[in-house]
DNA sequence: GGGAGATGATTAACATGTTAAGTGAATTCC
DNA sequence: GGAATTCACTTAACATGTTAATCATCTCCC
């Protein structure tokens, strides 16, 4: 139970004396990625806080601008939000009166959203300092290596698109 | 407050008619980042939620194995979690009996914290599949591309470290 | 045209993210 | 050496992530 104490042991010698051989942790894949992203929406959320707005509203409020009208799922697909979240999220927003909502013509099940007026001038009170940020991250970061990282990352969303879960074997034999 | 219907403008003039002008939405850097994420996350939920761990208790016990005993602001730093969220899930590891925590001998406000050889246990029947799935990413996507993409991370989070937020003299101005 | 299954959206339940406030212990500094 | 401050951690409160279940509609097919 008592594992040995740090002054019996070399550091170096901890990780081959005790462990699975692993990658390192703090260099996975995953934790690259999230480190990375926390540090870009760093620079984004305090704005976005004197605003009223979380990042998910503002993924959806955003999206709304590019387009005239949508329905909630297409809407969950392109912010990138599960339904869950995205029903919570509208609810809330539409309460604020930023978002319209009415039934689909030909099928009651689907729901359509609009951004209102009101949120139209919130995005616009906004959209100046991300637009700020935003350069002020390509400048530091380059944009020539901004656009190749995003081709990268977009790269690997594809190739893992395709990606049967590499656990099924496990999941079946656990069944 | 109404605004055009689809049918009476063409799709092209949408987005010039009525924005500011804003980078396409679905090609932001953050969104890049985070469905980059999703799609490796993807791979690797299943296997863990087969050993009834979060992603976020994983990345703890992770952490865990590769240190003797850790203090808890450390462990936050390392497993990259908030303060809050780390209190909580320490608290669920523990009652679970996957880790083990005690005070630290000169200081009492400190938290010592270590992984249990049940935990230990745990980490040895998840890793296997862990290191498949990410065989198997690492040859989808290409081992050298892959090494390339963590250092453009790691450089873009570097380049971001000592960035104040662009946002403060918006937080001046509207205080 | 009606019942079985599929689909779109919401609700439920639990875990985490995020900021602020609280608690107890150590440090500082006069 | 004690009040004020700082520090480590926890709690609180609210928003979102995640999976499962529910509900209403729609489609298909007999």
């Amino acid at each position: 139970m008592a594992r040995k104490k740090l002054d019996e042991i070399r550091p170096e010698d901890d990780a081959s004396a005790r462990r699975t051989p692993m990658r390192e942790f703090s260099r996975s894949l995953p934790m690259s990625l999230l480190r990375a992203r926390e540090a870009v929406m760093r620079q984004f959320r305090p704005s976005l806080r004197n605003h009223g707005l979380t990042e998910q509203q503002w993924r959806i409020l955003r999206a709304l601008t590019a387009v005239d009208e949508i329905e909630v799922t297409e809407l969950a697909r392109v912010a990138f939000l599960l339904g869950p979240s995205l029903s919570r999220i509208l609810r809330d927003l539409e309460a604020r009166a930023l978002i319209e909502r009415r039934a689909a013509e030909n099928d009651a099940r689907r729901a359509v959203v609009s951004i209102s007026a009101k949120g139209l001038k919130l995005i616009e009170a906004v959209a100046p300092t991300s637009e700020v940020i935003y350069a002020a991250i390509t400048k530091r970061y380059g944009a020539r290596k901004l656009a190749e990282l995003q081709e990268m990352l977009g790269a690997l969303e594809a190739s893992l698109a395709g990606m049967g879960s590499a656990a099924e074997a496990e999941v079946e034999a656990e069944d």
